[in-house]
DNA sequence: TTAACTCGTCTTTTT
DNA sequence: GACGAGTTAA
């Protein structure tokens, strides 16, 4: 069921209402595809489409027995059609329009077109937010092609997934049958790697291991070295081993010269560590993220023949964000491009916030030094934000001294004023911004997935999360526990990683006693002792466990199981990913501990599996028979949590300034706009001046996500740790013009401190508002965080499971009352008061615990 | 072996 | 306040 190259025009739907004739403004959308997907997450119904609608995708002629309803409309120019004709909480099939604005070449302003016309030679693109450097860069890849460059010659850099995602789709649409190498630098690296793993000592089928596997071998690392993990947290120790590798400094060179002071103790466990890791890596056939870029860097450099051959395959290079690259990046491209120094590199110095990640904004700045003969463009015109938000993003932006002057112009409307919302607290922070977006919503027809709001830490989403909540407004993050971070998914992966790479000691480690087989600590701490006498790997080591001194028969036998299981996995990779992992998830009984007991959180469970099954059938569809083992680990070891972000969601969308970059909303709240907070309080204890200034470019890249609307909220008192602490304006404030409104807490809107917390209205979880007149129309049902995050798709209303005053049955304590419930996803907890009056508290998560039916 | 409890630590941003 | 690690109780 796939259209692709199908053109029609049509009227499209936003999510609940129709875009008219008038905003559409003569904008002619063409389909470009229409593809099955699945559709994980959706909020509510919408319209059922017009008569206009189905004429013309029937007219299409291969869908003419669809029936659904839309369920979202976004901003990439792409629409959700859900065609599902079950219960429409069910998931279902659905199909996927992309639409994109056809908009000609002759539609570029006069430096968009210098841009685009450049053809040979390095070309330095400063582009300042919502200028339309996308755009630039796309059209500028369709006319090197027009103009006889072979794609193959072509490689596109972004930063994220999402970023190379859109720009693939866009780049289609416009070349509909070239192949275009687009792809974040991880992704190129990784897969670059796969192809000369032996010339770093690897072999091909190596791992990528995430933050928290990285954590978990340094751990182990530094406990075989014997240090004590207290004293030296592994998170710290890898910051340090993680800024080196930033810095193309590696373990010999580190000891060589590690800086700092004489007792400087951190440094001599780095020191020590560093080589250590590296080789805990070297012999699981194992990477970290910074390994990806090091290895191709180091290869590059060592291997002339190699660097010259891969430069003439990539003779037009695009680079963007140029202003994030860091050294390794920096390297590998100029690597790829000095026998054709065709470097197109984009990006803005205002907008570098990754210069704690080892960005060199340098590299940006230095770049007409590096390509003496680089033409440089200018896109200064903004096509974004109104007249009023760039006003004072330019008067924010204009306070940093290291930069080069650049003018924000738009010819689009003044618009409404940037507003400073000033709080008493953060409750009454959350509670007026739920507030504001309701009416927006009642009162201006705006759509919930019109609204996102960024904060400068994660912490802050919470109180946030709860009155969106309470308010019924339907809502995303783009944070905290992703998907492929759930322990089920993760265990799962771990079997997949250590049927590909049986070297992989992190994935051994973690699934050999999961689910229990009885090989426990002991057992394995011996077989680790061993290996580590023998080299090879663990799996390696359990099929001779015979050998190893002091085993018990039992271990040994369990541990020869285990080998024979994974060997014969080993077999099972042929029929695709997800038949794979259904074999994993079979012959491990992985499952069946949760399978007769239904309990909530075993359901969330066996839902997440579910949904990593379907994840790997999707993989196996898009890559046929290229679909391998290791590509489908390598895809999910580099995809974050911005990247499952859902545009058709039709809702509220949160996330850190850090992650907004690079995308855009009509309405945008930007949270705690105080000290210590933005500036954020390590930025201003630091010596160093450029952090300030970075601190002030994340506000601006906040600011500059917003089309129409934006408002900074402050509050006179915020909870930080668990602490009420008096704030302090952040300075930046009084660098713009702000039209400030202090808003008064209407105590009809209050219900957020712990005593009112308690009372029964909660139970219910009924929105306190006062009932509008408006509000009679079905609003979307709710959806938590939690549920979003377990990639639950049936939305619930809340609370789930427990309530207070519900009778519970425990099988150690009976029948008791609930007294309270507490926390929030996994952590929650709930007091139950059984007869003898006595108070327990009780982990959601991980208690026996049933309900007995409502009072 | 599991689940409840207690304590101590860490709190920026993430490919 | 959130979370991990370690301890205790059964």
């Amino acid at each position: 069921m796939i259209i692709v190259g199908h053109s029609a025009q049509l009227w499209c739907y936003s999510y609940g209402h129709i875009i008219t004739e008038a905003q559409m403004s003569g904008v002619c959308y063409r389909i470009i595809s229409i593809k099955a997907v699945e559709i994980r997450k959706f909020w509510g119904r919408a319209d059922c489409p017009t008569e206009s609608f189905w004429t013309a995708v029937n007219g299409a002629g291969e869908c003419s027995s669809v029936v659904g309803m839309t369920i979202g409309w976004s901003k990439r120019e792409r629409i959700l059609y859900d065609c599902w004709n079950g219960p429409w909480t069910e998931r279902g099939p659905c199909l996927e329009f992309r639409f994109y604005k056809q908009r000609l070449l002759n539609n570029l302003t006069a430096s968009q077109q210098q841009a685009v016309d450049h053809k040979e030679g390095p070309l330095l693109v400063l582009a300042g937010p919502g200028s339309g450097k996308t755009r630039v860069i796309t059209h500028r890849i369709a006319q090197l092609v027009q103009s006889g460059v072979h794609p193959y010659n072509i490689l596109a850099i972004t930063f994220t997934n999402k970023a190379a995602r859109e720009m693939g789709e866009r780049v289609e649409a416009l070349l509909p049958d070239a192949k275009i190498w687009v792809s974040t630098f991880h992704r190129f690296c990784a897969q670059l790697l796969r192809k000369h793993a032996r010339g770093v000592g690897l072999q091909p089928n190596y791992t990528i291991l995430d933050t928290s596997d990285q954590r978990r071998l340094l751990k182990s690392v530094l406990t075989e070295l014997g240090h004590d993990v207290k004293h030296f947290p592994p998170a710290k120790v890898a910051a340090r081993i993680s800024s080196s590798k930033n810095r193309l400094v590696g373990p010999e060179e580190f000891a060589l010269n590690p800086g700092g002071g004489i007792g400087d103790t951190m440094l001599r466990v780095v020191t020590e560590a560093y080589p250590a890791y590296q080789r805990a890596l070297q012999d699981s056939n194992a990477v970290d993220f910074d390994d990806l870029l090091l290895h191709v860097a180091r290869l590059l450099e060592e291997n002339p023949a190699l660097r010259s051959q891969l430069d003439e395959r990539f003779q037009y290079v695009l680079v963007d964000e140029y202003q994030d690259t860091n050294l390794p990046q920096y390297r590998i491209v100029r690597a790829l491009s000095q026998d054709y120094p065709n470097l197109c590199a984009t990006g803005d110095p205002d907008q570098s916030i990754y210069a704690w990640r080892g960005a060199e904004i340098g590299n940006i700045l230095r770049f007409e030094q590096d390509y003496p003969d680089a033409k440089v463009v200018r896109l200064e015109h903004n096509f974004r934000s109104t007249k009023a938000i760039l006003r004072q993003a330019d008067l924010l932006i204009g306070h940093n001294f290291n930069r080069k002057a650049k003018e924000l112009l738009t010819e689009n409307d003044e618009g409404p004023p940037v507003e400073l919302l000033t709080f008493t607290d953060g409750a009454a922070e959350a509670e007026g911004i739920a507030l504001r977006i309701q009416d927006l919503v009642d009162q201006a027809g705006r759509a919930w997935s019109d609204f996102a709001i960024f904060y400068r830490v994660n912490a802050l989403s919470r109180s946030i999360e709860r009155a969106l909540a309470r308010f019924h407004i339907p809502y995303q993050v783009a944070a905290g526990v992703g998907f492929y971070d759930r322990a089920e998914v993760k265990d799962i992966v771990a079997y997949l990683r250590l049927i590909a790479n049986p070297a992989d000691r992190t994935a051994f480690e973690r699934v050999v006693n999961v689910p229990a087989r009885g090989i426990g600590k002991t057992s394995l701490t011996r077989l680790t002792a061993w290996t580590t006498g023998q080299g090879g790997g663990l799996l390696e080591a359990a099929a001779r466990a015979e050998e190893v001194p002091k085993l018990t028969k039992r271990a040994v036998k369990a541990l020869h199981g285990f080998y024979e299981l994974i060997s014969q996995l080993s077999q099972r990779t042929a029929q695709g990913v997800a038949e794979l992992i259904t074999q994993v998830v079979t012959q491990t009984g992985y499952d069946h501990s949760w399978l007769d007991d239904p309990t909530e959180q075993n359901m969330e469970r066996a839902a997440n599996v579910d949904e990593l099954i379907s994840a790997a059938r999707q993989y196996d569809a898009a890559h046929g028979d290229d679909a391998t083992l290791e590509g489908f680990l390598e895809e999910s070891s580099l995809i974050n949590d911005v990247d499952s972000l859902d545009e058709h969601a039709g809702s509220v969308t949160l996330m850190t300034l850090h992650a907004a970059k690079g995308l855009e909303y009509p309405v945008v709240f930007i949270v705690g706009v105080e000290q210590n907070l933005l500036p954020h309080e390590r930025a201003i204890n630091s010596d160093d001046p450029h952090e300030l200034e970075e601190e002030r470019r994340l506000l601006f890249v906040g600011m500059t996500r917003a089309e129409e609307q934006l408002m900074l909220t402050q509050t006179a008192v915020r909870d930080i740790r668990g602490q009420r602490l008096s704030t302090i304006p952040s300075p930046f404030l009084f660098e713009m013009d702000l039209a400030a409104t202090v808003v008064e807490t209407d105590s009809e809107y209050i219900a957020w401190d712990d005593d009112y917390a308690h009372d029964d209205s909660l139970d219910d979880f009924e929105p306190i508002i006062k009932q509008r007149p408006e509000e009679d129309a079905p609003r979307p049902q709710m959806m938590t965080a939690a549920d979003l995050l377990n990639g639950t798709n049936t939305p619930t209303d809340i609370p789930r499971g427990f309530s207070i005053g519900m009778d519970v049955r425990h099988p150690q304590y009976g029948v008791g009352t609930v007294r309270n419930v507490d926390g929030f996803g996994r952590r929650k907890t709930v007091t139950v008061e059984f007869a003898a009056g006595e108070c327990r508290n009780f982990d959601i998560a991980k208690s026996p615990l049933q309900p007995v039916g409502q009072r």
